[in-house]
DNA sequence: GTAAAAACTTGCACTGCGTCCAGTTTTCGG
DNA sequence: CCGAAAACTGGACGCAGTGCAAGTTTTTAC
């Protein structure tokens, strides 16, 4: 499934990842967005400068992007996804999927979104990493002639993400997150079941 | 509806306003937005940098922020909204409404849009600046155990909104940009029409 | 095992955004 | 006309993000 060890130079590489993303998680967690520097968190983390951008775009993306592991495994996902399952069904499937693997980061994320502007645009994109494949993926499941629709499926089912997150109390178990996103994931897809409304 | 004349240093906000943003428009058009710093704007508007941050928060900001004029003239169409229209009604309405409103600046948008991926997140922005009164508006209109619905309301006539300006041909007249966001906030809204689905 | 090649890290310098502040000019109310 | 309030200015600062020429480590080929 996953590749079990490859060169020392790739374990490094995934190590020093882990190492730069929970330096900086911790960090941020602690003082606040605003109050830790990007060489805050290279320095902590036992990197230079340069390297901390050479693993993250930006300073926003330590926050957000996946792990690469995770990210192979759902590219995997959506490869197994067969071609007869209706669109939006298959955008739920893998919302949801997706959702579940949020778990660990989403307190955090919600509190800071909370507290800081800056990073509550960034959060939106946080789809960024996804958005394009997704788009890709559903682009090649849909006829030409509903292309809108698929923009319009993922789209709304990002919007379904984003009420479901802001309507969770962090407070409450995780398993009522997944099934706040399930009803707005029904109740917005209402419409989307069949391509041409 | 319009205050006509206020103080002379009401009105000298307005037009430097308006001088900083079209001159703004006009070197990012030309140059692209990447090419245009925030020194170039002031220094060809007149004004000194200090002074383009009092009156934009940020360089993207001057894309998008909406004039004081149409903000106002929108908050004003926001309370002349009967209560008694369904929830979905009035998002639907307002957001048509918004949408005629950006006519001018659509096509640019898109054109920066598509070329500096600096831009696009910043683009997803355009409804901060009406997000937190929409969702103001909304969750005043509906009842409190509703607080989600209006939430998802909302979030899914933006994506509307945004499937129908990433589907629309620029070279296309705009009213057909009209005609594919109402047939997105459709598609989109057939689940949403009833508070419990 | 060793040497060349490729990939990774590092420090440094640079541009540009956004903020802060002290001093000046402009507008408003009386 | 005058004092207060608001707006503009220049300069300095911190930090994000990029480019580059080193130096170091891993891989590859022999």
């Amino acid at each position: 499934m996953v590749d079990a060890v490859q060169g020392l130079r790739e374990r490094k590489k995934l190590a020093a990842w882990r190492t730069i993303r929970s330096t900086a998680l911790r960090l941020i967690g602690e003082r606040g967005f605003d109050a830790v520097s990007v060489e805050d968190i290279a320095r902590e983390a036992g990197v230079s400068r340069t390297t901390f951008f050479s693993y993250f775009p930006s300073k926003e993306a330590v926050l957000f992007d996946l792990d690469p592991v995770e990210v192979q495994r759902w590219q995997e996902m959506l490869d197994q996804v067969p071609d007869d399952v209706p669109l939006w069904t298959a955008m739920t499937d893998v919302a949801l999927a997706l959702a579940a693997s949020l778990a660990d980061r989403l307190p955090l994320q919600k509190r800071l979104t909370a507290q800081s502007p800056d990073v509550c645009s960034a959060a939106q994109g946080t789809c960024d990493t996804f958005y394009p494949d997704l788009h890709e993926w559903l682009t090649r499941r849909s006829p030409d002639a509903d292309r809108v629709h698929a923009a319009l499926v993922l789209n709304t089912a990002v919007a379904a993400v984003a009420t479901a997150i802001e309507a969770w109390d962090v407070d409450d178990p995780f398993e009522d997150f997944l099934q706040i996103l399930r009803d707005c994931l029904r109740w917005a897809g209402a419409g989307l079941a069949h391509p041409v409304g």
